[in-house]
RNA sequence: GCCGGGGUGGGUUAGUGGUUAUGCUAAAGGACUGUGGAUCCUUUGACUCGGGUUCGAAUCCCGACCUCGGCCCCA
């Protein structure tokens, strides 16, 4: 028996129905903000996830040669691509653009609850602006995604730019480490790398829990101006969030401000969303335009998802040996607006019922000998276990009526 | 990459060294001949894999694989 690769999902009918639902109601919301959906290939040239990132991306990889030699890679994360198709192909629309995206991604990591090695993220990028008012939106509508979707969210804002003003003077790779060690409040690791001045300093930062606390430390500058903008719009919006410059963010390529929502009800793998302002578009050989984006992890929010899809009408129509020619032209009928199932088995009548009831359908219609004779239908309340007979024309005007009570 | 818990039919479960591996559920067929959910009968179907200990292993030991949870990293 052949088995799934590890760290991959089969999702059965149940599931999948839920899965659909969930993207719907996330899609939505993005079209309802005016972004508008892109999709990239699947896999990509290797450097176009090599070029900048750090190693632990790498080695994440899931990387191949195809037959003609070409290094490739299935994706890991889809900022990257829609940044590589804005330039490809996007140059001269009209800016900004605001794009989202729903795919799978690939990370080579260890599995546990809430990570796979094949995942989905919904995500978008607003490309062309870096002003308070593109940042604000973008925080916005991530907050209004989790909301809508019925999460228990807590988020939190920092700002790369403030702390790289205190971290100025150390080089890049440095100031990668660093940012590492506050994302993960390694205290102990912080004093280890920096004057003990910094560190401290770094450290009230990160435990500062407003504009103004944050400006006690490092005093006014336009950053600081930008922050306090950002936040004044997000409270117009209704947002609720805390300040927390720790939000360091793995990847390298952010540059101002950053964010991280976490859901409730999960377990070690709770942040289920996380972005912010990055300058990608250069690193690319585009031009030097900046970008703000966020991308969502799909599988989070369907493990804390409470809410039930939308009740779909479920119909079995029942045929007999003689009438199964009429039962196909009226699951034709019903088609056009109901989900049919209709027998292939050869099956009797009681069969068909039980099948009826194990597949959860809400009617059975039934056309047998008599029915068809009389030019009617039964129809059965599988629930209620009431029927009558009566017209097509009759019965989808029930079914109408029934469908919109 | 590291640290723990766990793997018995499709799902669930009994079985802690000894006949043909238990029950429930499911699926297919039947009893019941124009009506589902009940009952009964038949059939299908499992010890994750590989070593080791033993006269004998689902059971004890080791390893691998998968899975669950945690670290790391992130979505």
């Amino acid at each position: 028996m052949i088995s799934r690769p590890r760290g991959t999902r089969d999702f059965l009918p149940d599931e999948m129905r839920r899965r659909r639902d969930l993207e719907k109601r996330m899609r939505a919301v993005f079209e309802r903000w005016g972004y508008e959906e892109v999709a990239t290939p699947t896999f990509e040239h290797l450097e176009l996830f090599t070029l900048k990132s750090g190693d632990a991306i790498i080695e994440e990889l899931y990387e191949f040669a195809d037959k003609g030699g070409r290094g490739l890679a299935l994706r890991p994360e889809l900022t990257a691509p829609v940044i590589r198709m804005y330039i490809n192909e996007m140059k001269n629309a009209p800016m900004p653009l605001k794009l989202y995206y729903f795919g799978n991604c690939f990370r080579y990591e260890r599995p546990q609850r809430g990570r796979f090695r094949e995942f989905w993220q919904f995500g978008c990028e607003l490309i062309g602006t870096d002003t308070p008012e593109a940042e604000a939106e973008v925080i916005a509508l991530a907050s209004t995604i989790m909301d809508e979707v019925g999460v228990k969210q807590e988020l939190h804002i920092g700002d790369l730019a403030i702390v790289r003003d205190l971290l100025g003077d150390l080089s890049q790779e440095e100031q990668s480490m660093i940012m590492r060690l506050m994302d993960k409040k390694d205290e102990a690791g912080l004093r280890e790398v920096l004057d003990a001045d910094i560190a401290d300093k770094l450290f009230d930062l990160i435990e500062a829990r407003s504009c103004d606390e944050i400006e006690a430390l490092m005093g006014a500058s336009d950053e600081m101006e930008h922050l306090r903008r950002v936040l004044d719009l997000l409270d117009v919006y209704g947002v609720k969030y805390q300040v927390d410059l720790g939000v360091a963010r793995g990847l390298e390529y952010y540059t101002g401000v950053v964010f991280e929502i976490y859901g409730e009800g999960l377990g070690a793998e709770s942040q289920v969303c996380g972005g912010g302002t990055y300058r990608l578009i250069p690193l690319f050989g585009g031009p030097d335009i900046p970008s703000t984006g966020f991308a969502i992890g799909f599988d989070r929010i369907m493990e804390i998802y409470g809410l039930e899809p939308e009740k779909e009408v479920r119909i079995v129509l029942v045929s007999t040996e003689d009438t199964r020619e009429e039962g196909i032209r009226i699951a034709g009928v019903l088609r056009k607006r109901y989900k049919t199932y209709l027998d292939i088995m050869q099956r009797g009548l009681r069969s068909q019922l039980h099948f009826a009831d194990r597949w959860n359908a809400d009617y059975a219609v039934i056309i047998g000998p008599k029915e068809v004779r009389d030019g009617k239908v039964t129809l059965r309340d599988l629930e209620s276990g009431e029927q009558e007979t009566l017209t097509l024309d009759d019965c989808l005007e029930i079914l109408a009526q029934r469908a919109t009570a």
